[in-house]
RNA sequence: GGCGACAUGGCCAAGUGGUAAGGCAGGGGUCUGCAAAACCCUUAUCCCCGGUUCGAAUCCGGGUGUCGCCUCCA
């Protein structure tokens, strides 16, 4: 099989072939630390854990590299504001960020360079950019000069007569043109700069990633993603800027945009105080049903977050991870050689796998995938029943182990990692787990007894504390 | 003003010409002391109007609507 990315740049599916055979460089655009990240930064970040799970599965060696943007406007502003450094607030707001990635199931990039890291190679690429011609210096600041690159507009379909009238570019008189833009900015009295050869200043912002690029990945990737408000013009201004630098073109094979996540049909906004944090959605809900939710809409449609759309999530995921017990519940007793029709099971299996990759490569379409593990989720609840109801077959738990077995497979894929904690409590040794196990002992003496008033307070007071209850025929079961 | 995206059942969401995936919610059943979980059944002709085609949610044209970008932004 074989996958097809919407690229932006050409706005068509095409069959991805990388660069190198074998290898996928990749670089998205990272945050900026200068307050708490929200719900919206997730969404590219789980997307490209996805994505790179999947390349690895497909057999590449993949290289992923994010920026952190520790020199900006933003964090020069807010370091003014509470004394600060600029240093501490990023560095702070940069470990929160990771700890939400690692909590949401993203596995660290192979480098998150900051811009901070990497002034010399900026001076050096300015410098680049001057000596072809394509940058002029103005009073300390260093502007590129976009008339000069021609296919100046291809990223994003804008024509330069286009930008012109109407749009509120920053008019300088600094600037030859108004779509010029900085690549290097002259420092202000109490700004944080570096020494270079126009004077104090410090990065543009678009000139960091072209370098970051360069530095990690070389003059040519793969691919390159970010939000779609990036497309224009961080994205636009950084393909002018580093195919002018190394003459490579194109400098990215497939450009890979993810859509905005809005919240409650309207843009996030800290003016509108209507900004879902990070930790706060990651320690309050399963990360996992967030990520889950993360991965409900393809990537390129927009996103809507609502209490709602959250709690459906929740739901699926509960609904995923109860199938999923029950096949490891099977597999886990010997004594399980039965199913409802394993002939049935099989054949659904091999439905699933079928759907799951062919998702997958469609532009990695992972709600189509997740259609896909819902399905093998009521095959093997539907099939996996208790052994009373049972047809012994030969086969059974290799039925039950291939279904298994594909479970695993996808959601690993796709970053969802089920509780492990064991179906029952019993297998914890701790005090908490043997004196559930004594309440549920009293409960089905109560039970059998008839005494329901009794039961039914043992376990609705397991509830309160989040412990459910259920009885099955071979046993109570008992969850957190 | 320019560029672009999207409009599918109560909510969310697939579908890249052949007769509408999946999730949540709802209804009916099975199971259960009752629940819970699970399983089975059940709810759409795809914004409107034209056109192309044997055939369109899917292609083309025209409307209407929503949203995004053009200024910091994942």
């Amino acid at each position: 099989m074989a996958l097809k990315v919407c690229n932006t740049l050409s706005r068509q599916y095409e069959e991805f072939v990388p660069l190198e055979e074998g290898k996928v460089s990749i670089y998205v655009c990272g945050i900026t630390p200068y307050d708490h990240s929200h719900i919206g930064h997730a969404r590219p970040a789980v997307f490209w854990d996805v994505v790179r799970r999947y390349l690895y599965h497909k057999g590449y060696n993949v290289r992923l590299v994010t920026n952190f943007t520790d020199i900006d406007d933003k964090l020069i502003r807010r370091s003014k504001e509470t004394g600060i450094p600029i240093a501490a607030i990023a560095e702070k707001y940069i470990q929160e960020y990771l700890e939400c990635m690692d909590k949401l199931g993203v596995k660290r990039a192979d480098v998150y360079p900051r811009a901070s890291e990497v002034i010399p190679e900026i001076i050096d690429a300015v410098q680049a950019l001057i000596d072809k011609g394509y940058a002029y210096e103005s009073s300390g600041d260093v502007y590129f000069r976009a008339g000069r690159f021609l296919d100046y507009g291809k990223l994003s379909g804008r024509k330069p007569e286009d930008l012109m009238p109407g749009a509120r570019v920053e008019v300088s008189e600094l600037k030859e043109s108004p779509l010029d833009w900085a690549l290097w900015k002259r420092s202000k009295p109490g700004e944080p700069g570096w020494p270079s050869p126009w004077g104090n200043g410090r990065p543009g912002w678009h000139i960091e990633c072209s370098v970051m690029v360069h530095k990690h990945l070389g003059p040519q990737i793969d691919m390159h993603g970010g939000g779609t408000e990036l497309v224009f013009p961080h994205h636009e201004n950084e393909v002018a800027q580093a195919e002018a630098v190394s003459g490579a073109e194109p400098y990215v094979q497939y450009w890979v945009h993810t859509e905005l996540l809005n919240l409650e049909g309207e843009k996030m906004s800290k003016s509108l105080g209507n900004v879902v944090y990070l930790y706060e959605l990651v320690n309050n809900h399963d990360p996992m049903a967030v990520r889950l939710y993360l991965l409900s809409a393809h990537r390129r449609k927009v996103l809507d977050f609502s209490g709602e759309l959250l709690r459906s999530a929740e739901k699926g995921w509960e609904r995923i991870q109860t199938g999923y017990r029950n096949a490891l519940e099977f597999l886990a007793n010997p004594a399980a050689q039965g199913l409802r029709d394993a002939s049935k099971l099989a054949e659904a299996t091999s439905q699933c796998r079928a759907a799951f990759f062919e998702a997958m490569d469609n532009d990695f379409s992972t709600q189509g995938a997740l259609a896909a593990v819902f399905d093998l989720i009521t095959a093997i609840n539907a099939h996996v029943v208790p052994q009373d109801q049972a047809v012994p077959d030969p086969h059974a738990r290799k039925r039950v182990a291939e279904a298994f077995g594909l479970l695993v497979q996808c959601l690993g894929i796709l970053g969802l990692v089920p509780r492990t904690a064991g179906p029952a409590l019993s297998q914890e040794p701790d005090l908490g787990g043997k004196l559930v196990d004594i309440l549920v002992d009293v409960r089905n003496t109560a039970r059998q007894r008839k005494d329901y008033a009794t039961a039914d307070y043992i376990r609705n007071k397991l509830a309160e504390l989040g412990i459910v209850l259920e009885d099955t025929p071979s046993g109570t079961k008992v969850r957190m």
